[in-house]
DNA sequence: TTGGAACCATAACAGGTGTCGTGGTCGGGC
DNA sequence: GCCCGACCACGACACCTGTTATGGTTCCAA
């Protein structure tokens, strides 16, 4: 309790060695819930020596935030999945299409997916993570709208939010509990767009 | 739901205690997360003495399961809430209306949703739990529909899932961090009744 | 070669947590 | 009256967690 003595600022800094930590720690926080996530639990789930997560994330604050970060980059669509569709004329289908390979995203990285949704909840009682969450989704956002203007499809920023919030809770529902399993994912996407596009 | 048995044994029955206790927990659980679920931290909130959590839920497990039956029990609409807009004739607006009063109570008692959230994701590592939170639902998504089609309403189970997605999304969006502030919750509902609504 | 800085492994410690046991109290039936 | 069972307060204990300290290792520049 005595760090009057000044212990040295310097925090490790090995990049690959955080980037492997934050991925287990994201694999931990999907598998055992906010609960189980310590810093203990990250190294022997990296497989590394006991101290070290601590060593490279100094408390548990620390540690969510950069699994956050983390999360952030491994969530973020690749630039050949926004080209890849860039060149087809616009569409309804081609919306339909790009939609339908957002959730299969989601839906595929489950561990990742889980461990936002986990994230989320610890941001509705960390204000500074809210803040920080609050700037990604809606960086996220002005991206979608800018594509769907570009695309010329009809709507804006309005509409596109509709569809944020219906695919965060499909995936929510697909990836827990499904409320209509027989009902195929691709067809309910499909619904959506046909409702909430304009 | 189903597991209407008797407690395990030898352990302590007054309901009225025990139900107290889990709308503690429920407290905890939206305040501090699953990770600050405690059995001392339940004590602490229902202001009792220390044990007495340990006492009528055994082992976190249970405490667990037990807050979710007090969930269910907390958000199940009321009769009344059914009732109260039977008598007027059927029609969009009226249906608008009826889910603008789900969504107003979902964000009202942000306690007990952020804790509906929290278990859910813990659904998401129980099996058991996934199992129970899958019925409830389904049972939710059954009255729905059973309400919608005496309604006059057109769509079946598979377009009113749709409003449960669409629902669950919003809800998480504005209790956690909206992305889209500007607009009001009531005309977002709206928005939704108008595209998702056959 | 040597100095030192960054990096890492390990230990230590104070506190928190799940779980079980044990005795105490209270009220209603004999 | 008294006794029995339900209900409850409290303590104990082994384990886990966050955090900090410290000494060793590696590697590059002087």
């Amino acid at each position: 309790m005595s760090w009057s003595g000044g212990y040295p600022e310097a925090m490790a800094k090995n990049d690959a060695r955080r980037q492997a930590l934050a991925d287990a720690g994201i694999a931990v926080l999907a598998r055992e819930g906010s609960r189980g996530l310590t810093h203990r639990a990250v190294d022997a789930e990296a497989g590394v020596p006991v101290g070290t997560t601590s060593n490279y994330f100094r408390s548990r604050e620390a540690l969510v935030t950069g699994l956050f970060d983390r999360i952030g980059a491994r969530l973020a669509p690749t630039p050949e999945d926004l080209a890849a569709r860039a060149d087809e004329p616009p569409s309804r289908a081609l919306f339909a299409a790009y939609v339908r390979d957002i959730v299969r995203r989601l839906t595929t990285h489950r561990e990742v997916t889980l461990a936002l949704y986990e994230l989320r909840l610890e941001a509705a009682r960390r204000p500074d993570l809210a803040r920080s969450l609050g700037e990604w989704q809606r960086a996220g956002l002005d991206a979608d709208v800018a594509f769907h203007e570009a695309a010329g499809l009809p709507g804006g920023r309005r509409e596109v939010a509709l569809f944020h919030y219906a695919i965060e809770g499909l995936v929510l529902d697909r990836l827990v509990a499904p409320v209509d399993p027989e009902t195929s994912t691709d067809e309910i996407v499909d619904a959506l767009v046909a409702g909430l596009l304009p």
